[in-house]
DNA sequence: AACTATTTATAAGA
DNA sequence: TTCTTATAAATAGTT
């Protein structure tokens, strides 16, 4: 048989338009849905068939327009899915891991700045402490240039003499 | 025109079956390979049929028996792919991720520890350095007993003491 | 859901 | 290959 007669065209849209005036949404929603179940129906068993004929894997998925979702497939849908996407899956969890693993790789150099600077405190720590065991044990402050002093530490200064001055009168008193 | 003359079966087979014996596997596979071609193709323009006929997400993986993959989908495949997948995805990358994010713990806590360990040795360095700036500004050495000083220490303060002496005589003789 | 008129898909051949 | 063609399969509209 050949292919048109020529008149489907107006056939379909003619019934399609005559009956449109009548219906509102329930019978287009329902046509629809049984053009949907239809053709969902007719999808999967090609899929299968050509899956039987020519041992092909294959997995089909459809979102129905109510949101619900079917999956067919040879030998099973998961499979062949997570055969497809295997590659691209690893991308996408090596793109997702990359934040992690920069956040890693920054949080290590920190760590690293952290430990240096920690070892840096401790051995000005050191430096200060063994400072001042030396110049504390007995430091010549009489060495001292006053211009460097403060009031402060000038008054401090010549308390420090004064009492040297007592200290000496009664040690030489003493001898 | 109505469904089937009847021979349509004898027709193919009787067909086939002639030609099995003559052709080995080239032209078997090649009949195969033109079939799945169509058939894959067909599947293709009906998956995009539906989905643009009813609105439907779809997506078609097709594996042929060469291990090639095909795919296709409205809008498109990884989208719908992703969707059908999305929970058992999500707890994938989970997974993959529990470690990066414990490794992220560890080191932000890590970091947290040397910080304050960072702190503390500042606050001890502070310490020292004012206790140093305290006792060797003027540290009253002269109050310290001799007993808690090592021989080394106490020859300084000897050495010292000598030197207080010459440095009041002078300062004595100079007023 | 079942039927029919048509269209579409496709196997085989050219 | 690609095109044609005969026929099988799918499906829109109807009942």
């Amino acid at each position: 048989m050949s292919s048109s007669s020529g008149n489907n065209t107006s056939r379909k849209h003619n019934n399609t338009s005559k009956k449109n005036p009548k219906i509102k949404k329930g019978e287009k929603s329902d046509m629809c849905r049984m053009a949907f179940s239809k053709h969902k129906l007719g999808l999967f068993n090609k899929v299968t068939e050509l899956s039987i004929l020519c041992k092909a894997k294959t997995a089909l998925i459809i979102t129905s327009p109510n949101k619900k979702m079917y999956a067919c497939g040879y030998p099973n849908p998961d499979a062949v899915i997570s055969h497809f996407i295997g590659k691209e899956s690893h991308v996408i969890d090596n793109e997702i891991r990359r934040q992690d693993e920069e956040t890693i790789e920054a949080l290590s150099l920190q760590q690293e700045a952290l430990l240096e600077q920690l070892q840096e405190e401790k051995n000005k720590l050191q430096e200060a402490i063994e400072a001042n065991n030396n110049s504390s044990n007995f430091p010549n402050w009489w060495d001292y240039s006053i211009d460097d002093m403060s009031v402060e530490s000038l008054e401090q200064y010549k308390s420090s003499l004064e009492n040297l001055k007592l200290n000496l009168v009664s040690s030489l008193e003493g001898k």
